[in-house]
DNA sequence: TCAAAAGTGTTCGGGTTACACCCATGG
DNA sequence: CCATGGGTGTAACCCGAACACTTTTGA
């Protein structure tokens, strides 16, 4: 805040703002990844799927919240909320985003397991999985589209949420918040292949993973098997790195279709 | 924001927020990354450093705000500041991170070539270009600090930005922002030097850069020299690009003290 | 003639890529 | 016994690190 405008501090010089959280929350589930939505129950966009969000509470950080509003609409304990990966992705501040007034809203992007479809709970009850359209590689001129837009702004913060993360998996080891507490190299593979929309090689990703020191940790048990068939596999969990160096870079052409 | 929340939209409803925006601009002279800082004239942190910023206007999005201030803290002109490179770091909203009111603040970086010392003109009276300590790595324990803390939450955003454009200059061409708009190789390479604190080889440096297509373009006219001795150096100026692929990674070891 | 900075060349090793091949399991 | 997925091995290749060396200028 400035030294300069002194009587910015009379809470009612100005015309208020309000303040809010957009989440984008993303899964892994049947090989495409997922975004949670909720349908609007009123105008405007009512009737349109929007990203679910809300007010900051008066004495709450926007981080707060967003772990708050995740918990209502996935209807997750705030213990299990509290320990999801969620990362700030912007800030969306056109006098114009929503047509009532003005509203500044902290967007965050979520990434959780395969988890059960949001319960009736409350806010949950207009909560949906939604498939996003077969990826392509973050900022092709051909960019998919889904169906109907979202309701204000949401389509330009998915999108950005998205190439967020197809960018993040190429630097940090967060693929691993896309998995069950146990998974097989299999399945991260799948959760890379599923986001970057490209295929990889098992072999070269299997040692690139296991030459990354904290990305995965072997885990002593039953091996098991990730589609219906084939040799069972090896379990791992998270390990405790949080960067990947050197970096595991998306192939450029070739993506699948 | 949600659609489970119908009261939200009287606009008194809610202690009203502030909003502002603050800017953490870096630029490299003689050697030495220096962030704009002005001096506070009144309570609270009065006589502190603080980064240099203000409340947005009722119509302005965040961005227009920053170069609006940016252009008034600098003493740039308008037109200028449009130019510049301006890029969303993320948003502090604790709730006490101003004793008065609630204010929730987006913070931007700005890197900008050498500049005049900021003139007297209004705002910038205050404004100093300040050193950074000698560049450490970032998340270093023995992280260095400076001397008086800044006002607020201040080194919390300066130290995330100064985070931010370190690993920026990895992969992305955003080092000749600090250029001006023909400069040699070598001065080039002392941007990444300093911001990063290490020193590079120069044959190498000069390969990638000049392997990656679109970081710089080679300018026909007087090479000039960058220290005050040695062979005068080709001229270039910013190429297209704003990507490096591939990367171009800080050393991990080794960094000057 | 020396110091300083620009610029060129070359070697070496690690990491990625591409592909061949074997193992274990269910149908 | 075959399809499917897990897992190992290997050779080619690319790129970055390291370093020797030449060129051009000012002092």
């Amino acid at each position: 805040m400035s030294a300069t405008r002194p009587e910015g501090y009379d809470p009612y010089a100005f015309e208020p703002f309000a303040v809010t959280v957009d989440l984008a929350v993303f899964t892994v589930r049947e090989g495409r990844l997922h975004v949670l939505l909720v349908e609007r129950g009123q105008e405007p966009y009512q009737g349109a799927w929007a990203l679910p969000g809300g007010f900051l509470l008066p004495r709450e950080s926007a981080e707060t919240a967003a772990r708050r509003e995740l918990a209502e609409e996935t209807g997750l304990s705030e213990r299990t909320a509290a320990d999801l990966h969620l990362e700030q992705l912007r800030t969306y501040s056109e006098p114009d985003r929503d047509p009532r007034m003005r509203v500044v809203s902290v967007a965050y992007t979520a990434l959780v397991p395969d988890l059960p479809e949001p319960r009736g709970g409350g806010d949950a009850a207009h909560a949906r999985w939604t498939p996003l359209p077969a990826a392509a590689p973050p900022g092709a001129p051909g960019r998919d589209r889904r169906p109907a837009p979202l309701a204000f702004d949401h389509d330009r913060i998915l999108a950005d949420a998205y190439d967020r993360i197809g960018a993040k998996l190429e630097y940090t080891c967060l693929a691993t918040a896309f998995c069950p507490p146990r998974f097989t190299l299999g399945e991260l593979q799948q959760v890379y292949e599923t986001v970057w929309g490209v295929e990889l090689d098992r072999p070269n990703f299997r040692r690139k993973v296991l030459a990354t020191p904290g990305f995965v940790e072997a885990v002593e048990g039953e091996p098991r098997r990730t589609g219906g068939r084939g040799k069972p596999a090896a379990l791992y969990r998270a390990g405790a790195a949080s960067v990947l160096h050197p970096p595991l870079l998306r192939p450029e052409g070739r993506q699948q279709t």
